[in-house]
DNA sequence: CTTATCAATGAAAGTGATTTCCGATAGCAA
DNA sequence: TTGCTATCGGAAATCACTTTCATTGATAAG
């Protein structure tokens, strides 16, 4: 799965005609060696310990590659961070996310998917994305 | 319903042993006599029109009260602009986004509310917000 | 194995939204 | 009226990113 995504990024890298470097492979490593919803200071903060020199501007150009190429997506949960998780493919979910201690769980749901595209179809909307998020209390900070 | 906002507005003022002032007013009428999601930047210019020398950083102290207050909510769609959205009491609902003309329209389902109630239970997750968003291209600029 | 080309990089400067700082002003209680 | 202090406006600061630019390095041609 790890190897999958690596195999797509560098496909998609020679499809554009664009260089393999020694640091998209350490930021691409380093997304896929990690927990599924890095804000951009974590993982760049992880690379840094290891390779003090790699950029900043780096690991967002990188990042959007990343997106670009369908292996990671955008997320934002308000709190002015903005996330990245990966994408598995022909497979969706949503999130609950801790308020208190940033946990995030995904969840997905039939039944609400369906109903979300009824509610669109019925307004004439033609839906592309969506998003829904749970915020409140994880079991863990609940006691 | 104006002036049922106002009145929470001024209890929570008197509540918190705040001050009653000229802009505080000013930025209250601008904020209910418009449309239901407008961005800071809108409500600034708007009021900035009729009283040139209000504070930008007064509406965002403003607003920032007026979400402490009950009376508005804090929503972003994802266009890196901050809006604030009435709040009616006693009800909730969902948007619908146009990504194209940046049209949002409300809708309420309780079906899906439902559902989420029995996700977040099932997680052992004690809600207490959400948020449904469904991005898409609305009939008018389907055409 | 060179060498030329031009994408990619890191550091720093630039953005745009929002927040804080600070001296002046103005509610409001005494 | 007076005094206290919250609030104000404007400017500077901050925060999360993005762009710039001179240098570096991957790749392809010779």
């Amino acid at each position: 799965m790890k190897q999958a995504k690596k195999q797509l990024f560098h496909d998609f890298i020679a499809r554009k005609g664009l260089k393999s470097t020694r640091q998209r492979d350490l930021i691409l490593d380093g997304f896929l060696s990690n927990d599924r919803h890095m804000s951009i200071e974590e993982l760049y903060l992880a690379l840094r310990a290891k390779h003090p020199n790699i950029g900043y501007a780096t690991v967002y150009r990188t990042l959007k590659l990343f997106s670009e190429s369908g292996i990671a997506r955008e997320i934002q949960f308000g709190d002015g961070q903005t996330r990245f998780e990966h994408v598995d493919e022909g497979e969706h979910h949503d999130h609950l996310v801790c308020t208190r201690c940033g946990a995030v769980k995904e969840f997905a749901n039939e039944a609400i998917e369906k109903l979300q595209a009824a509610i669109a179809e019925s307004h004439g909307y033609l839906v592309h994305t969506h998003k829904l998020e749970l915020y409140g209390i994880c079991p863990k900070c609940r006691k």
